[in-house]
DNA sequence: GTGGTCTAGACCACG
DNA sequence: GTGGTCTAGACCACT
């Protein structure tokens, strides 16, 4: 697991862990089943407070990607795999909408639009 | 000029104002010169606090787009079309580039990404 | 509105809080669009933590109870009405369901069980 | 003797354990006198902890399911038949009881009720 | 050891 | 005034 805090952002630092996590069982670093850290320990781990794990665990409870007993711990659960490609298919639906909102109001067509993302997709 | 406040929104209501009135000066609705409305009549109008649409107005002289002559009002400043057509351009950009960063993630291709872009364009 | 907490009660204070919002929504005292007393004074008015207050009415948002704009309040949802009563039926229909099982466990009929029904029906 | 242990169940392993014990006496698959499995093994066979499983027998023996004799082990107590089946109609009469203050809620009257139960008993 | 709940305080943005 | 976030500490139940 590969997670990175940042004081400075202005995401808040529980939704920073969110989608840290989020990433990792879409990247498949963490797998259906898997045990998550302890909040205790990821919260020693990344020097916050146990609230702030605590509050992120519930987080990705309410969406569906883990699961948590008393006593036991955090389990990422077996939908996880399918809600985090979901999402990365949706977010990634929305962004192009957008750019297709705002391409219209500068009087842009489909082709000079795919022109623009053909360009982009190659400088990166 | 044609300004749309939503509480019902989790956008702050002053960056909403600055919004719309940024897609007014975008739309060629307000242009260089102008006279904005004072910032006591814009609250009544909108049935928001005098201290909300100050806040906005202060915002938009800070990006540029208005300037503010004390005793006599705020006006669209000369530089405001360049600056909301840069605005909408980068904004573009940077949905489309967020959904590239996606689609690699995925595994998708130039073309898939395309594919993706010309039915999203269709549909609306 | 009237809610009353218990600090004996094995459920926890802001599930207690949750409860007493609901049936109050359901009962017609709290109707749609009314505002909801902030975390603050309910919290001084119930003497428990504004943490507790802050949960109780995070989970009547997540259940579309309510809606929370920052800086202004909690509001009864518009469809809040509906919600209440469908969770009402919804557990009616549970704990008749599990009168239901235990009763056949027990060998009886659906005659034997009516005839219970109306005796405590009666007696109440 | 049937006992299922589920670790994604919200209520606690230990508190499982007594249910499907008394569900075995009220079955009949248990009976007065029967030696009950050692605290040892029925924790191997259900993998979990001795106290866990020690726990179960605690609460079992003070609701007067069981009773324990050092050195000896643990049987099926005189009375535990009557006490489970007291058990079960007193639940029954429970979750009747609630529906019952429900249904009053909802404004319905004794017959409305029984044609609810009517279909739900048809159902299942 | 684990999470669940609760406390008393703090600073921030918004209106 | 409002809620949003965060802190540091506590006690409890479960394993």
């Amino acid at each position: 697991m590969n997670i990175v805090i940042s004081n400075a952002s202005d995401t808040p630092i529980y939704a920073q862990i969110v989608e840290c996590i989020c990433r990792e069982i879409a990247n498949g670093a963490l797998r259906e089943g898997d045990m998550m850290p302890s909040i205790r320990s990821l919260a020693k781990d990344l020097s916050v407070s146990v609230i702030t794990t605590k509050k992120a665990y519930e987080q990705l409870e309410a969406r569906g990607y883990i699961e948590t007993r008393a006593g036991k711990g955090s389990f990422v659960s077996a939908r996880s795999g399918a809600l985090a490609l979901e999402h990365k298919i949706s977010g990634m639906e929305q962004h192009l909408l957008a750019a297709i909102d705002i391409s219209r109001e500068l009087g842009m067509n489909a082709d000079e639009l795919k022109q623009r993302l053909d360009a982009l997709f190659g400088e990166v």
